[in-house]
RNA sequence: GCUCAGAUGGUGGAACUGGUAGACACGCAGGACUUAAAAUCCUGUGCCCUCAACAGGCGUGCGGGUUCGAUUCCCGCUCUGAGUACCA
């Protein structure tokens, strides 16, 4: 019986299944090893080929690992909550639940034919109720904590309170979202219940807030800013619009500093970490207070007023030569001088029209109004025109900034631009009239106190006299916003919040999960409130108190999930104290870059959240990441002639000849086209209007068009891991997507290669099987080649796993196969090394023949990964060809001493050769891995 | 604009710290087996000159440099992809 792959993968799949293979128990004597996947959203069009490639990776280092004596933690869920089956819902009335169970079971039936090693005992689920009254329970210590500054991490909402009834506001040094409170303990003492609640509410690590959010009103819901790409809402693209409204928000801004630290311990792909460090965006500078000027035409009370500027470059103070604020900050209604009313209201229209598209995409020119008054600087006490303009945003920093046009290139182009005075303050050789100089280099002058200075000197100068002076002081800005927590949508984790009083308060602990209700529509009422609002019958403590409506976002489930698997059925806890003791953290992670500024982000805060709390233990999630490549469509054209009167005929013209006719490409199925070349019967078959189709042909084939695009169902160029199962075989499935590329890598898929991968497996088990296909092993002693074959694939596929490069060991495994089919090799020592070798790339074919060289099945997983032996890789032979001064490639004859690395005598072959050489004495002998390469005379 | 990644045959890609560039696979061409096809096996395959062989020349986006030796390191440029965007 020659290669039966679908007999051998479905038998090996069941007993898998059957007999917990791949169980893993939590205590073991073994060291730990937890490799993740990034779980899926399971969506309606299941999985396409691009889906398991990171999968498929992970799969084979978990069994790697366990080769290598690890006890391996390899799970696998879903992220069941979202957008889609809510979508789908209000289509169609379908509840969530169902629409997401079918889906799910559609994943687990593709997933299981390729044969991962996970241990589905520990599946999660993020909207089951079992699993979501961990994310609800952690929503409420989020709720019951605040960040103590001088501690550096989150403590107990007790211990503020206690802090506030002994000693007020003043040893309290705590990230709130408003740093003017400040009392008394006797205030304290005083306040009313509503009162208390109000100021807790502002220091509380999840709190309730009137925020400007993005609003996407064809979705009916707010988004947070990572779900915002230029404007349009990641999932559909529709319009965002910022509104204010009562949302609750994560205060992850108190984490920035840590979580920027963080990306120092971790080893995860640089430009993940640069998109981390960009998004949290951490300046250091100093908020500087300018005084108004008193102005006929302000009132005295305004001229008390402050403008408070954010600066990284404190240093160029003296060059100060304007202001401008953001055409929104408040003050400018106030300080516009009745002669410049027009003016600035014309500006503020205009840039109100401009859409926010627009306004991005408009970074060249430069525009402002002028309000007609003036601040003091507070060094030199100069007076300096204040503007505003729209390259000045509300939402960054304090919306205002000073305008130093010596220092910077835009402050240069807008004084340039309004005549605005250019102030030298340093005595680097810079024409500034030509541009402006933003390097710190040079010594300061005109610039009063920090006169001869250099840049650091200057900092610390000017941040010790402004902090003196009570003008400012030194401050680090972030980039980085509280991330909005409320979406107002059906088809999430309630939040198990109540309200009294218009105050939120959470529900007893004893009480979670708090269920999601059932609904009679997936949509919002009439009056506009979030679907939840439909329920009936549903609120706290007997109809008391009517519970928050709004529920969590996609990513609350997805931020704490890998504790999940540590545990997966506890009832008591999130994760055991003894699961989490000992399995850690994630050690190797591996997912798509996409969620580099989302979902990474947002489990490195709630991660490090819970390890303040002495939850957990490692300040860290995830180890080691690896974004595995986009895997893109390669759609498949044809191309439909047109008469001369342009009207489409039912004949098509092959790629190569197409620019002699008038034609329009059109998307070809790619499951009928082979190496670029059409199928023409299946082609004729696809479409009624494609039966009586006639080609134009070049060489007796239809060539295709080819275009990358992305992977969908429209393009027709989506291919099925299924099909491709059934055809080749899981084996050969999991072997090609690792062949194809680099793991990290993006590229399209192209499925012309998988013939070789498939071709390979089959020599693989005529190794074992004679011309009859009876299975033959032969109990001889290998010999010298036979060993030197298996030890260099062991070595090889050792190392490429080690550094994740699976594409070269399977190219590794088809020289060794070779080499051993060349060699007639039988010899179960051998084979049975080999098979171990092969078995995380091709598991099922290993397992089969494992059994059949007698070993128990089940085990080959636990097996030991062959020692590599670096004896049997010493060459025996020293005649190759050396260069002489790089340059000429020559047979030598050498006899030489290894160790000493020293030629002894070199004999050579040919005697023009030795001509040449007679009387060099060599001066340098280069060695590459005990070989000479080259002699330099 | 900024940041990062990349550019190697007809194609996907190898070459791990500089050391015989093009491994391995696809495709293509030729051959064996077959009545035939499929499957399988064998041979060839970077480009140029050459009937062919020997030999030679050119070759890792472009231009320089370091080195006995550069796909690899350095400088400058071109192009492609990704991220980000007036962040003060």
């Amino acid at each position: 019986m020659d290669y039966q792959f679908k007999d051998i993968e479905e038998r090996w799949q069941k007993f898998w299944a059957s007999n917990k293979t791949f169980k893993t128990n939590t205590t073991s004597e073994k060291p730990k090893y937890y490799v993740l996947d990034m779980f899926p959203y399971p969506s309606g069009a299941g999985l396409h080929v691009g889906h398991p490639l990171g999968y498929i990776a992970s799969d084979i280092f978990a069994r790697y690992k366990r080769l290598k004596g690890f006890n391996v933690l390899h799970p696998m869920g879903y992220d069941s909550f979202g957008l889609p089956a809510e979508q789908y819902a209000i289509q169609t009335g379908q509840h969530p639940a169902i629409t997401t169970e079918s889906n799910i079971n559609t994943y687990r039936k593709q997933l299981d034919r390729i044969g991962f090693s996970f241990d589905w005992d520990r599946e999660v689920r993020t909207s089951d109720a079992g699993y979501y009254k961990w994310t609800q329970w952690i929503f409420m210590q989020l709720f019951n904590s605040w960040y103590n500054i001088d501690a550096d991490k989150a403590e107990p909402i007790s211990t503020l309170i206690e802090k506030f009834s002994t000693s007020g506001t003043l040893n309290v040094n705590a990230v709130s979202d408003d740093d003017t409170i400040d009392f008394q303990p006797s205030d304290w003492a005083n306040y009313s219940e509503t009162q208390k609640q109000e100021i807790l509410l502002k220091y509380r690590l999840t709190y309730l807030k009137e925020s400007t959010v993005n609003w996407c009103a064809a979705l009916g819901t707010v988004l947070a800013n990572d779900e915002v790409k230029d404007g349009f809402s990641e999932r559909g693209g529709h319009p965002v619009e910022q509104k204010k409204m009562m949302q609750w928000s994560m205060r992850i801004t108190a984490y920035a500093d840590r979580l920027l630290q963080g990306l120092d311990t971790v080893d995860w792909p640089d430009p993940v970490k640069e998109m981390q460090k960009n998004w949290i965006g951490k300046s250091v500078g100093a908020s500087v207070r300018f005084k108004l000027n008193e102005n006929d035409a302000l009132s005295s009370e305004l001229s008390s007023q402050q403008i408070e500027v954010f600066t990284t470059r404190i240093d160029t103070i003296y060059g100060v030569s304007f202001l401008v604020l953001a055409p929104e900050h408040e003050l400018v209604s106030k300080i516009t001088t009745p002669a410049q009313k027009a003016d600035v209201e014309n500006y503020i229209e205009q840039t109100k029209k401009k859409s926010e598209l627009d306004r991005m995409a408009d970074t060249k020119s430069t525009s402002g109004a002028f309000t007609g008054s003036y601040a003091i600087n507070p060094l030199n006490g100069e007076l300096v025109p204040i503007w505003i303009a729209d390259y000045v945003l509300a939402g960054y920093g304090t919306g205002a900034v000073m305008g130093v046009p010596s220092g910077d290139q835009r402050d240069w182009l807008f004084a340039t631009k309004f005549n605005l005075p250019i102030q030298q303050i340093s005595d680097a050789q810079v024409d500034l009239n030509i541009q402006a100089d933003p390097t710190k280099e040079g010594k300061y002058i005109n610039s009063g106190i920090i006169n001869g200075m250099d840049y650091s000197a200057a900092v610390a100068t000017l941040n010790q006299w402004i902090e003196e002076n009570n003008v400012g002081k030194a401050k680090v800005n972030f980039r980085m916003r509280d991330a909005i927590f409320g979406r107002q949508r059906y088809w999430g984790e309630p939040i198990p919040v109540y309200f009294n009083d218009g105050l939120p308060y959470l529900i007893d602990e004893e009480e979670l999960p708090l269920l999601l209700p059932e609904v009679d529509k997936y949509l919002p009422t009439e009056t506009g409130e979030p679907p939840l609002a439909r329920a009936k019958d549903w609120s706290y403590s007997a109809n008391k108190y009517s519970y928050e409506l709004s529920t969590m976002p996609g990513w609350a489930g997805s931020s704490w999930y890998w504790f999940r698997y540590m545990d997966a059925d506890n009832n008591q806890a999130f994760a055991s104290k003894e699961a989490i003791d000992y399995w850690k953290n994630v050690d190797l992670y591996i997912g798509g870059s996409e969620h580099a500024t989302g979902h990474l982000l947002y489990s490195r805060f709630w991660n490090k959240f819970l390890k303040d709390l002495g939850y957990t233990q490692e300040e860290e999630p995830f180890k080691k990441l690896i974004n595995q490549g986009m895997i893109q469509g390669r759609s498949n054209f044809v191309y439909r002639v047109a008469d001369a009167n342009g009207k489409p005929t039912n004949t098509y013209v092959s790629h190569g000849l197409k620019a002699q006719y008038n034609c329009t490409a059109i998307h070809v199925d790619v499951n009928m086209v082979v190496n670029d070349q059409l199928n023409i019967q299946q082609f004729r078959n696809w479409r009624e209007e494609f039966k009586t189709a006639e080609f134009i042909l070049e060489d007796g084939k239809y060539i295709c068009g080819v275009e990358v695009e992305k992977m969908s169902k429209s393009k027709y160029n989506v291919v099925n891991p299924d099909d491709l199962i059934e055809r080749y075989g899981a084996d050969t499935l999991r072997m090609y997507e690792m062949f194809l590329g680099p793991l990290e890598q993006s590229k399209p898929w192209n499925t012309n290669g998988i013939e070789g991968v498939f071709k390979f497996l089959r020599k693989f088990w005529k190794l074992f099987h004679d011309n009859e296909f009876n299975f033959v092993v032969s109990n001889h002693e290998p010999t010298k080649a036979e060993l030197k074959a298996l030890h260099k694939i062991i070595k090889k596929v050792q190392d490429d796993i080690e550094r994740f490069s699976f594409n070269t060991s399977v190219s590794s495994f088809m020289i060794a196969v070779n080499e051993l089919t060349d060699l007639k090799c039988n010899k179960r020592a051998i084979l049975k090394d080999l098979v171990v070798i092969l078995s995380p790339y091709a598991p099922h074919i290993c397992e089969e023949l494992w059994v059949l060289l007698g070993e128990e099945a089940g085990k080959l997983s636990y097996a030991q990964f062959p020692m590599f032996n670096p004896e049997y890789l010493v060459e025996d032979s020293f005649s190759y060809p050396v260069s002489i001064n790089g340059k000429m490639r020559l047979n030598l004859n050498l006899s030489l001493n290894l160790d000493a690395k020293e030629v002894e005598s070199i004999v050579l072959a040919d005697e023009n050769v030795q001509k040449y050489l007679e009387g060099a004495i060599p001066k340098k002998v280069i060695f590459v891995k005990g070989r000479i390469i080259n002699i330099v005379i």
